[in-house]
DNA sequence: TAGTGGTCTAGACCACATA
DNA sequence: ATGTGGTCTAGACCACTAC
């Protein structure tokens, strides 16, 4: 950042040096709020301050804070509501349950998706195998929890889960823990260990399960499968979960919009 | 449209009635604008009016118009670019070509993609299944245009697709034209039928090929493939396109980003 | 009634592109 | 030098929410 705040008679630093150094004025703010929400001081749910409130704290105008806003709320960090004020997304809100989860029923129908039956097949601490730890930018040998589960609809085992999640945030997870959360399971990590996901990337393929997979699903091993691999990031695009998932497509579909 | 531009005196209807009946000006300013490009006022990749012109013409402030611009470009409708203009979107663009499509080699490596070998199997024109036209919101038995093709990477076939377009809108497309014509085959719509698609949905499920298909990519039937359906929409959520694609997972990945 | 975000305007200056 | 979109401000009014 060099520009400076308005008021302030702060000098650009002399030399911008080799990077860009610039960045708009509400860009700075917004990487002021950023900063606040990573560090927690307005939690998930939680109501913001006002849009004066911001622009008194950081000496702009409201207009500035605004876009500022706009672009966090653009990426789903923050939730606008007219007349009450601005707040911290979280998967727990009713609107955006379940985000990241892209599978659908061929009938159009209501939102099963909740319902979701979650039957815990393993939650284990063990060392980062080379590829997990990569993928969560760990070292190899690093502690990570890893879980297992079968999600089923309708009585119907329609995805096989393996989660492998950073074992120092996530430190003390349990099966029970898992388990026993109603609601998506991003929504218990904000609860019960302060990590928030805010994107992810997906890479699918089609792919035939191994035995095990397949009794875990009740189908035969020449069932094709949708293989979705899912890494999860919280703030700064640092990832704290990598997901690996195996579904069943027979009477679900993935739905994807391209704009 | 009810609320009035600014300097009328109009009133709003009195009893707003059943439905919302409202919107913004800066929304009825994108409606306009979005007219003009539905009517080829402008067409894709040319120079839109100046925000100062736009603003003079619907007798509102600049503001408003950008913010309807705003919105538009958000949609991909529109590109910005810094002290040039205002442009309308086309597949074209070297920056979004092939936007709409999400298999990518495993390989981080350079944009193999464009360079994809097409072989068109078959190109004809004959009358909408029932399933088909439901699709494309045509009637049962309507004309349609019928492609399959199929795209190989590195000489190796990895997608076979099947299109079909309205009748009405493609007629006299043939196989020649589709393999003469460089770039994405949106573009060719855009320039051969001024057809313009702005978004698209897509259901993926894991499938096994029949005999033919498994032919066409030179697999065997017990290869799992990624089934990929896509309808194609122009403006005013008009369905233009359908495209049934089986994509080889093996060496590529379909890559999606959850925000 | 008061406070919030949402809309609209107007004017100033900046950064970028082109001639 | 000119024109474009990009940023920033300031002030006004509207619509929604809560008390």
């Amino acid at each position: 950042m060099s520009s400076s705040l308005p008021p302030s008679t702060e000098t650009p630093a002399a030399a911008p040096a080799p990077g860009p150094a610039f960045s708009p004025l509400y860009q700075q703010i917004k990487g002021l709020i950023l900063q606040s929400l990573e560090a927690g001081e307005w939690r998930p749910g939680e109501l913001i301050p006002s849009e004066m409130e911001l622009a008194a704290r950081f000496r702009v105008s409201q207009g500035t804070v605004r876009k500022a806003i706009d672009e966090l709320a653009a990426e789903n960090l923050v939730m606008r509501r007219q007349g009450k004020g601005t707040f911290v997304a979280t998967h727990s809100a009713q609107q955006v349950q379940y985000r990241f989860l892209k599978l659908h029923p061929d009938t159009g129908d209501v939102q099963e998706e909740g319902r979701a039956q979650r039957r815990i097949i393993d939650c284990k601490r063990v060392r980062a195998p080379a590829e997990i730890a990569r993928l969560l930018s760990l070292r190899s040998g690093d502690a990570v929890m890893q879980v297992r589960r079968v999600l089923a609809f309708v009585g119907t085992p329609t995805i096989l889960e393996d989660i492998w999640l950073p074992g120092q945030a996530f430190k003390g997870l349990t099966a029970e823990q898992i388990s026993a959360y109603q609601g998506p399971t991003y929504a218990m990590f904000e609860v019960e260990y302060g990590v928030r996901m805010v994107r992810a990337e997906e890479k699918i393929r089609a792919v035939l399960p191994d035995a095990e997979q397949a009794e875990l699903l009740q189908v035969s091993t020449s069932t094709p499968l949708l293989s979705v691999e899912r890494v999860a990031y919280t703030y700064n695009d640092v990832p704290m979960e990598l997901r690996r998932g195996l579904y069943l497509t027979d009477t679900h579909h993935y739905r994807n919009a391209l704009n």
